[in-house]
DNA sequence: CTGAAAGCGCTTACAG
DNA sequence: CTGAAAGCGCTTACAG
């Protein structure tokens, strides 16, 4: 035996405008309009002893407007549907996080799902969103050429990206050619010249900018990094050990790994270690995202710190600015990197 | 110039029961009564022939039953309200995933947002829950004396528990004293006499069950942990650093650690790291959750594997049987010891 | 078997 | 300034 309260039947009904309305003597208009109104406003539609009751009985009784009720007559749900890879990566959860924080904020309430990075799972989860009616969604899994927000362009959905982009949508992003850019400078100043990089999934921009600044900064300097060099996989630890192998799979070593993830660089941490190969005196090790892990692994992290709370709450106000009917003006937030032991 | 689509204005209107009524020339109680039945049951509302028509119309105009008209007729809304301590924690991500997967196979949505367990932000959180009118509610965030839960339950609201426990509320969890007692027996096989633990916080039953199930094992030893040497606090990388700096703050030093969860054993790792005490050899360490980074430490973790997906999934189905009046029994799942290099 | 009608709880243009 | 009324899009008890 549990206790989960009273049985449903007991619960008391929700107190609705009429029973407000009623019990003050107005009509249901009236209320309406006073508990929607602000304090000076308010004045404008019932005298100030109308309004002191009207609200008081709503307090007492803990009215609360059907949302559902509201959202039909006005066409306006207040919802946003959010699209994110996988929750359970700490990167999108905490972009989520900032999502949550400004929808909230602004008075919108949000749906997430996981998309796995499934086409399929995409676009049937969208349409699900849709069906609810949400306001704008915003993509946390944008792909490279993605069909999906083309479609979805065409059709007039508001929507924005999150921490990838695609084409010339509207989106949130971290500068990653830059934060791929600072990795390569810093492991040719620590005198590393062959770079393996742990670049994460291909259809990606985060991955495919990265791997991009850092190939670059070492072609800068005249160093070329050729495609055997780079191993492309999930952005998690599993992601990071497999490909990690394949990299390691032939001598010579690299001298250097850039994972372009925390987690894969541990999944990348777990292999070298499996080798006997020491960081950073044989491999130089750097990943992204400046998890709080970073700092307390044995072998303390260098990586590349994003804004991904940031990066959320930019999000939902850009989205806002779409479904005003702005020009939206994609944004493009910076990343510092941050030097510890590893590489 | 970023490209999101036509404007708003130019949207397609949604189909309605009543445009497709009107185009197969029926009623709106016809549509409705064949749109919501199965393949044998619309043959009681509607000819063949005219089943066909509406669902080739409403197939090819993509009708979307309107969620909000729905709900308001019916006043069931689908929707499940889910309170987490944090999202960016593995743990409760996992949890939520299950969660919104079971949910998703039942016809449900859910809203998830985080408490931070502060208490006047849970409040503040469920009420909005409520007021979008969810079904009911699931908590990741319980506490020992939750005053929260007790008021939700004599106002008759539906929930339950995951991850925690709580008084005799329904609920899904993990054998946490059981857990905690397979890391104490591990420990004194390893030889290790003196015991401390990085315990979480004081007010879960996790981290209150994890630690009493490692504390009484060494007691059945015949060896007393002392107060000393449990430090309570946050269960991530910064809260296990901050205890176990507590616990090391003195000599002599314990034998062995048990951290109520891997992140908090990570925060433990880079101190012992710091004081230079090598794990094991020094000092064993011993995590929990089996979180996908602990086989992939540079000293592998050992730790105690929960169910966390399995954990949320059951918690959708507990949550349906008790919207559905049944008495509803709480599932305790068991965990599993898996022991790597460091513990 | 099928339709007309009521009504869920709001918001808001329209009258007075 | 305030109220009566319409209507958002559904579902379903009630008539025929």
């Amino acid at each position: 035996m549990t206790d989960t309260g009273t049985p449903a039947e007991s619960r008391p009904a929700p107190v609705t405008l009429r029973m407000i309305a009623e019990q003050v003597g107005v009509s249901v208009s009236t209320v309406s309009r006073v508990l929607n109104a602000g304090d000076a406003e308010a004045l404008r539609w019932a005298s100030a002893q109308t309004v002191a009751r009207i609200r008081e009985y709503a307090a007492a009784r803990a009215y609360r407007p059907n949302p559902h009720a509201a959202s039909l007559r006005t066409s306006r749900s207040s919802l946003i549907g959010v699209l994110v890879p996988r929750l359970q990566d700490f990167v999108l959860a905490t972009v989520y996080e900032g999502i949550d924080e400004a929808a909230t904020e602004n008075g919108f309430s949000t749906f997430v799902t996981n998309s796995l990075d499934d086409p399929a799972s995409r676009a049937v989860r969208t349409e699900m969103m849709l069906q609810r009616r949400v306001e704008g969604m915003i993509f946390g899994d944008a792909r490279d050429d993605d069909a999906l927000l083309a479609d979805l362009a065409a059709r007039g959905v508001p929507f924005v990206l999150v921490s990838r982009r695609s084409a010339d949508h509207a989106s949130v992003t971290c500068d990653d050619l830059l934060g791929g850019t600072l990795v390569g400078r810093r492991l040719l100043e620590a005198g590393r010249r062959d770079l393996a990089v742990l670049a994460g999934l291909p259809f990606a921009s985060t991955a495919i900018e990265r791997t991009r600044g850092a190939v670059r900064a070492f072609a800068d300097a005249g160093l070329r990094v050729p495609k055997e060099r780079i191993a492309w996989g999930p952005f998690d630890a599993a992601g990071g050990r497999e490909a990690a192998e394949k990299l390691l799979a032939t001598e010579p070593y690299p001298d250097a790994i850039f994972a372009t993830n925390d987690f894969a660089a541990i999944g990348a941490m777990g292999v070298l270690r499996d080798r006997g190969l020491r960081v950073p005196d044989d491999i130089s090790l750097i990943g992204y995202n400046d998890t709080p892990l970073a700092a307390e692994l044995p072998i303390p992290l260098t990586t590349v710190h994003s804004p991904m709370h940031e990066m959320g709450r930019h999000g939902v106000n850009l989205l806002i600015d779409v479904l005003g009917g702005a020009d939206p003006e994609s944004v493009r937030l910076d990343p510092t990197l941050i030097v510890r032991e590893s590489g």
